[in-house]
DNA sequence: GGACACATGTAACAAGTTACATGATTGG
DNA sequence: CCAATCATGTAACTTGTTACATGTGTCC
């Protein structure tokens, strides 16, 4: 049940469905996603289970909002789930089953386009972080002065930066031996060697 | 429907439900997992689309064995898969999550101690690849002339072995710091400043 | 005889997705 | 008036998890 425990971690400032569902639009989608649909039943589920309470409040522009609050009891599981221990489960990266199938693929060209869109998408998605960084370093000098709370969100937008170098880091290895290759079967005037 | 296309990568050649669990419980594990209630029922599903067809076998020891084969339908269906589009979706990294809410435990020696648990996790994890290359570095003596299937397997092994090395080297850097910050507390005398 | 690996499943439940319904307010 | 943004939701469906049921053959 990640969903809650972020929606949790959000909610350190009271908040409502809408605006949580803006973080998942956000930088949140880097490491998460959650859908409205999916949101307000929980935020729901979560009020019952006494981790939140909600009051009703008037909207700038819009419907009435209701705000939900981070009680004690949200507090201390939100705790209890950060320290327990390390969430690290059977993660699902698709990406990496396409890597590794691309042997079915019979024409070369097609594989290397598939690691160059893959390439493509992952430049946008650092260029976001990078783009985030460089906000969070023009606000705060010396982030190691920073409160607690902006120190680890900085720090984790620091794995996410880290994790898609080392993705494009291996894009462009992967090209490079594809087209390596390519030139090899070339010279052949054979596509492919049995 | 990634579970559908990972199946069919695996069953480029024929295998059983049992066989394709054992192949989530190991090296598939590091991108995917399925348990054998889910992957049953799946196999079944994608046969009557046509994508599969099956027949019993004798086992060597144990029941009657369910071998499934790939139709070339399955294999126009995986192809089609693995060039439409990059499969980067909305991943689910709860463990971002948690770095970037370590704010909301108190005591920072507790923070510092879920970051040195991420490390022990994804050093066992990178252990297990690292051997899993050696293996196939043994083999092969050199992969550029391996034939396209194992190309794309080692490639996609590289690609995680990159992962968890940029997760532990944010794990260095992060307890680096951490403990950098407590030092600067003690000298305090006070835990937090405010 | 009991533990273990092999082998296939079902049922109930939880989590996540897609499509749709409803309505307020603001700006062009 | 229309489109966009704000705002909350429901229903049907798919996907994934947990717990259990059933039975075979091998090794100690």
């Amino acid at each position: 049940m990640s969903l809650d425990h972020i929606l949790l971690g959000y909610l350190q400032t009271p908040a409502t469905g809408y605006d949580l569902g803006r973080e998942f639009e956000e930088g949140a989608r880097h490491f998460w996603f959650a859908e409205r649909s999916q949101i307000y039943p929980t935020l729901r589920r979560m009020e019952k289970r006494g981790w939140l309470e909600s009051h009703q409040a008037p909207s700038e522009r819009g419907p009435q909002r209701k705000v939900y609050t981070r009680t004690q009891e949200g507090l201390a599981e939100l705790r209890t789930w950060l320290t327990e221990e390390p969430r690290i489960g059977h993660e699902r990266l698709a990406y990496i089953a396409q890597a590794a199938f691309l042997g079915s693929v019979p024409d070369l060209e097609d594989a290397i386009q598939v690691v160059r869109r893959m390439r493509a998408v992952w430049e946008q998605k650092l260029a976001y972080l990078e783009y985030a960084e460089s906000e969070v370093l023009a606000q705060a000098g010396d982030w190691l002065d920073q409160p607690r709370e902006a120190f680890h969100m900085y720090s984790a937008l620091r794995l996410g930066l880290a994790q898609y170098r080392a993705k494009l880091a291996w894009c462009e290895e992967t090209i490079h031996r594809l087209e390596r290759r390519r030139a090899a079967a070339g010279n052949d005037a054979t596509e492919e060697v049995p």
